[in-house]
Parts: C-alpha cells; structure tokens; sequence
DNA sequence: GGGGTGACCCAGT
DNA sequence: TACTGGGCCACCC
C-alpha cells in the first residue's frame, strides 16, 4: 500500500468488495457496470488493475466470462470459492448459477 | 508526447 | 474442443 490504487483502480475494488460470498463477476461484466458508472474502462483494463491491486479484495470471486481463473492462482483461486459454495464445472466456475450483478 | 504491457473478450478456423 | 488474430483501454516508462 505505498502506493495508492488509482481512481478507477478504486472503482474496480470497490465493486469487487460488494460481491457476496457464493458468487461471482467476470471482468467483462465489471468493465461495463463501471463504464455506466465512470463512463471508462474495459474488460482489458479490469484485467490489468486486478493483476496490480487485486491483493487487497476477494480477488477470486473474478473471473472470465467464460469462468477460467485467473493464471499462476487457479489452485488458491479454486480452494477459496469451493468453501463459499460456488458450483464448478470441471475446471471452472458454473457462470450460469454463480453469475451475480449488484442491484442497485 | 509516444510506445509497450496485460489476471480480457469475441468471432473465425 | 483448442488456438489465433484483432480490438479494447488504463497505467507505466
């Protein structure tokens, strides 16, 4: 925490912190619910501030739209969500069931 | 001010 | 089913 997370980079883990236990959000689906609320950002991008502040959130309840865990942490990843109940599919996570958008 | 770097996404092969 | 290429955009040097 020597350096401060950027503006967006903030935004990003605000939203991250919201997700409840159980469930989750893939980085497409961030990129957009910020872009209405910031007006900038990408799934690219959301990817990138993860890698450089993820640290300080409960970065594994993130995700490809596809379900796929993030590379080098699919194990911890993985570990952490089975313990919330999050459904798996084979190697990734079950989207369909796990899916969760904030309501407000 | 310019260019490189990604924990991505989608469509086509 | 798995791989490739192009587009995407904030951050760092």
């Amino acid at each position: 925490m020597t350096v401060p997370p950027s503006a967006y980079a903030e935004s990003v883990l605000d939203l991250v912190e919201l997700i409840p236990p159980g469930r989750v959000m893939s980085y497409g689906m961030i990129a957009e619910y910020l872009r209405d609320r910031t007006g900038r950002g990408s799934a690219r991008t959301v990817g990138t501030v993860m890698a450089r502040y993820g640290g300080g959130v409960p970065w594994h309840r993130v995700v490809s739209s596809v379900g796929r865990l993030p590379p080098g942490h699919e194990d911890a990843a993985r570990g952490r969500l089975e313990a919330e109940g999050v459904p798996f599919r084979g190697r990734n996570v079950d989207l369909a069931a796990a899916q969760w958008w904030p309501d407000a």
